[in-house]
RNA sequence: GGCGCUAUCGUCUAGGGGUUAGGACGUGAGAUUCUCAAUCUUAAAACACGGGUUCGAUUCCCGUUAGCGCUACCA
C-alpha cells in the first residue's frame, strides 16, 4: 500500500440484493459478478442479502436457486446471506426516525382508494401520482387516528419544490425534480416495509460505500437519497449498469428463452465461460492486446478482478448474444485441462444416464483428443459416448453418406488385417489402411470416411487414426468388423 | 401520457476535433482433403437524423427520432 492511499477512504463495502421471487437470472447474476469483482479488486466487502420482504411472492426454494447459481458461477460473498424477514425491526425504527425527523406522515388512504384514484386520474389523462391528502391531516389528528388503532401506512414527505440529483459513478449526474417524486410508502399498513424503505435502512446499516445495480433502479434513487437525507447518512456512491436485452432489444425474459444462470449449466456451458462472457457484457476492460495485437477477450477471473473497475462499465443496453456465448464455451472447453474438464463431463454423463466403461487412463486420453472440436459439455454425452463406451448410435444420415456400397464389407476385411497387426499405433494403423486401399484400388479417404462412422457413429471426428489410437486396437477391430 | 437514460458494423465493443473508424462473435468466399462443427487466409458490414460550435465533427452543444427504464401499501 502506497503512501498516497487517503487514508480517509473508506473500505468498499457493496452487497448483492435479489429478490427470491425467481432464479437467479442471467441480468442478476451479471450484477453480483460485477459486485464481486468490485469487491475482490478493491480488496472490499461483499455482501449477500435476501430481499424477501414480499412475503406472498417469495420463497425459500428461490433463495437455494439462487444461492446455486452463485456457486455455479463462482460468485463469492463475505457476509450474509442476510434475510430481510429477519430484520423487520430496524425497518420499523428507520421508519420512526424520518417520522421523527418529520420527514414522514400516516396515510390512512385504502388500498382500493387508491387504485379507484388511480384510475381515475389515468382516464382523465392526469398523472397517477398519489395526492398527498393524508400529508394535510393535522399531526394530532393522525396521532389520535394511529393511536385508536386505525391501519396506516407510512409515507415519505418529498419536498414540495426543487430537485433531487445524485452522481451516478456510470451515468455521471442525474437529477429529478421533486414535484415528480410521489409521497411513496415506507411502512405498509400490515407494518411491513417496502422495498424504498429496507434497502435504505439496510444499505445504511450495512455500511455499504458503493451501490452496483441494474440501471431499471435509476428512477428509484433519489426516492433513496431523500431517505439518506432525511436520516443524515452519508450518500454511498450510486452505479448503475445498464441493462441486457434480448435479441429484439427487449429486457431478457423467458421468451427470449433461458434467463435462468442454471439453465445455462444444464445447457453445457463451462461456468468459467459463461462468466467472462457476462463480464464483458456491458463493461470493457479498455484496450487490452493479445500477442497478435487483437483485443483479448478471454481473461481468468483473476484477471478480470485485476482489471475490473467502474469506469469501464459503458451506458447503453447490451443484447444478449447466444453464438458469442457458445464461443467462449468452445474456447473454454479447448482451453481446461483434460482432468479438470473431467468432473464436468462425469456430471453430464450422470445427468445423460450413461456410463463409461473404459479405464481411468483411455478416458483422459478420449478427451485430450475430443475437447478442441467439443462446443459444449453435452457433445461428450452425446456425440462422443463412441470414445468413452462400446455402447452408441450410429448417425444414419452420416452411415448413409459414407457406408455405401462395397466400403462396409472392405471394412471388415481391413478389420481382420488390424486383427493381425502387430503393432498398433496411429502410423502403423494408418500405414494398415493406406496399403489396403492401394491394394483393391481404391481411394483411402473413402474407407477413411466409413471407417471413421463404424468407429465413430459420427460423420465428423478428429483425424480417423488419432481416433483408432484412442480407441485401441481391439475396439477398433471389433467395430469394423460389425460393420454392416 | 409524464419523467429519466441511451444511441459506432446484425451483435459485443475500441477509439476519439483531422484515423484507410480497430478488434471479436456471427455471416460469405477460398485453402487444406480424412470428415468438419476443426484450422488457416480472405471479404462484406457501422459512427441514427437535423441544426449549431469549429479551419475541420463520428467525437462537443441543442433538437428530432428510436429504444429502454420508472411511473404499486412489487422488488
Amino acid at each position: 500500500m502506497s503512501d498516497s492511499t487517503p487514508s480517509f477512504k473508506k473500505p468498499v463495502r457493496v452487497r448483492f440484493a435479489p429478490s427470491p421471487t425467481g432464479y437467479l437470472h442471467v441480468g442478476g447474476a451479471r450484477t453480483a459478478l460485477f459486485n464481486c469483482l468490485f469487491a475482490r479488486h478493491t480488496g472490499g466487502t461483499m455482501i449477500l442479502r435476501i430481499e424477501d420482504t414480499d412475503f406472498e411472492r417469495s420463497s425459500e426454494e428461490m433463495v437455494e436457486g439462487i444461492l446455486e447459481g452463485m456457486r455455479w458461477l463462482g460468485l463469492s460473498w463475505d457476509e450474509g446471506p442476510f434475510y430481510q424477514s429477519k430484520r423487520l425491526a430496524l425497518y420499523k425504527a428507520t421508519a420512526q426516525k424520518i417520522i421523527d425527523a418529520g420527514h414522514a406522515y400516516p396515510c390512512f388512504c385504502t388500498k382500493e382508494e387508491l387504485e379507484a384514484r388511480r384510475a381515475e386520474a389515468t382516464a382523465a389523462g392526469r398523472p397517477p401520482m398519489y395526492d398527498r391528502r393524508c400529508r394535510r391531516i393535522a399531526k394530532e389528528d393522525a396521532a389520535k387516528r394511529v393511536a385508536a388503532g386505525e391501519a396506516a401506512a407510512i409515507r415519505f414527505a418529498v419536498p414540495e419544490g426543487g430537485s433531487t440529483s445524485f452522481d451516478d459513478a456510470v451515468f455521471g449526474k442525474v437529477e429529478f425534480a421533486n414535484a415528480e417524486i410521489e409521497d411513496f410508502v415506507l411502512l405498509r399498513s400490515d407494518g411491513i416495509p417496502t422495498y424504498h424503505l429496507s434497502v435504505v435502512a439496510d444499505d445504511i446499516d450495512m455500511r455499504l460505500t458503493h451501490i452496483l445495480r441494474g440501471a431499471d433502479h435509476i428512477s428509484n434513487t433519489p426516492k433513496q437519497v431523500l431517505q439518506y437525507r432525511a436520516l443524515g447518512a452519508e450518500l454511498p456512491v450510486f452505479a448503475h449498469v445498464p441493462l441486457i436485452l434480448g435479441p429484439d432489444k427487449t429486457r431478457l425474459s423467458k421468451r427470449h428463452g433461458a434467463t435462468s444462470v442454471i439453465a445455462y449449466k444444464q445447457m453445457g456451458i463451462v461456468p468459467e465461460a459463461f462468466r467472462n462472457f457476462l463480464a464483458l457484457l456491458g463493461w470493457t476492460p479498455g484496450n487490452i492486446k493479445d500477442e497478435n495485437g487483437k483485443d483479448r477477450e478471454i481473461f481468468s477471473s483473476d484477471e478480470l478482478v485485476k482489471l475490473f473497475s467502474l469506469d469501464g462499465i459503458s451506458k447503453s443496453n447490451a443484447v444478449f448474444d447466444n453464438d458469442k456465448l457458445a464461443w467462449f464455451n468452445t474456447e473454454y472447453i479447448r482451453a481446461y485441462p483434460a482432468d479438470a474438464l473431467r468432473p464436468l463431463i462425469e456430471d453430464e454423463w450422470k445427468q445423460a444416464d450413461f456410463k463409461p466403461t473404459r479405464r481411468d487412463a483411455e478416458i483422459a486420453q478420449a478427451i485430450e483428443l475430443l475437447k478442441p472440436r467439443a462446443r459444449n459439455l453435452k457433445d461428450f454425452a452425446t456425440a462422443f459416448k463412441a470414445y468413452f463406451a462400446d455402447e452408441f448410435e450410429t448417425d444414419p444420415a452420416a452411415a448413409a453418406k459414407f457406408l455405401t456400397g462395397d466400403v462396409p464389407a472392405m471394412l471388415r476385411e481391413l478389420g481382420a488385417r488390424y486383427a493381425a497387426a502387430a503393432e498398433f499405433t496411429e502410423a502403423s494403423a494408418e500405414a494398415v489402411l493406406r496399403g489396403f486401399a492401394e491394394e483393391k484400388g481404391v481411394k483411402a479417404g473413402g474407407l477413411i470416411n466409413g471407417a471413421r462412422v463404424a468407429l465413430t457413429g459420427q460423420g465428423v471426428a478428429p483425424s480417423l487414426f488419432a481416433v483408432m489410437a484412442a480407441l485401441g486396437q481391439e475396439r477398433v477391430v471389433k467395430r469394423l468388423s460389425a460393420v454392416s
